[in-house]
DNA sequence: AGATTATTTCGACAATTATCAAATCATGCC
DNA sequence: GGCATGATTTGATAATTGTCGAAATAATCT
């Protein structure tokens, strides 16, 4: 039970909470689509309809769980998903319910089509 | 851009806003390890120290997202997480960042070990 | 320098959330 | 019935969050 520190699952916690609110989830898919260059604040804003200093302050939230970059470009700002902190949410969820706990069977799951070791692939 | 449905993005948020609370991860990772039998709200309690009206709100707040269900069985309620769920979530996160937009190479993914297609299993 | 564009910071406000003590509900036991 | 146990509801409070208008900062263009 003690595989993931205290630290680590605060931050986990931050970073699921700060997915956990419509508006930004709506940003993070929206830059998933832009990935890797990303988007200027403006663009999202014109896409997402949400007021500029929401945005903002929703931007920032991102940034501070490290979910988002922000890069700047003469008059713009960049922001940018990084694929690592997904990447890290995917696998704790992953090892909790597939590896730790066997709470969902891996072949059950989406990514794991035809790999199964019930039959493999030269027979 | 409109694979998820405004109703199912809202939802998914919710969720993840459920996981965004450090006591409330703590919970879902407890009954993690506790599934498929779950445990009652006491247990939790004395696991976690929780003080038992808070956690109540939480436990609440699981099962209205649909991450845990109660059943009552005499005088205890018992907890359990939703497989499907929790499936759900980690399917949403996979669909994004390894389907829709190849923001993170499955081949890179924790459980694709192995199973990669440069070095087939039978050559 | 002045006008324009892009974005953030500030300040305020309503709404939501987290927490706990006290009271309540439900069940089981003697 | 009376008492103990397990859990929730109520009510109150402090803290956090989401939102936006207005002002401020920064960079560009003419």
């Amino acid at each position: 039970m003690e595989s993931v520190s205290q630290q680590s699952i605060d931050n986990i916690a931050a970073a699921f909470a700060a997915l956990g609110q419509p508006s930004r989830l709506r940003v993070v898919r929206l830059l998933l689509s832009a990935y890797p260059k990303g988007l200027p604040a403006g663009e999202i804003q014109k896409e997402l309809g949400i007021a500029a200093p929401t945005l903002s302050h929703h931007l920032d939230k991102l940034r501070q769980v490290g979910i988002v970059t922000a890069e700047k470009d003469r008059q713009w700002i960049w922001y940018s998903v990084r694929s690592d902190a997904l990447k890290h949410l995917i696998d704790f969820l992953f090892e909790e319910c597939c590896t730790r706990n066997r709470v969902i069977d891996i072949e059950d799951m989406d990514f794991s089509d035809s790999a199964d070791s019930d039959s493999p692939c030269c027979d």
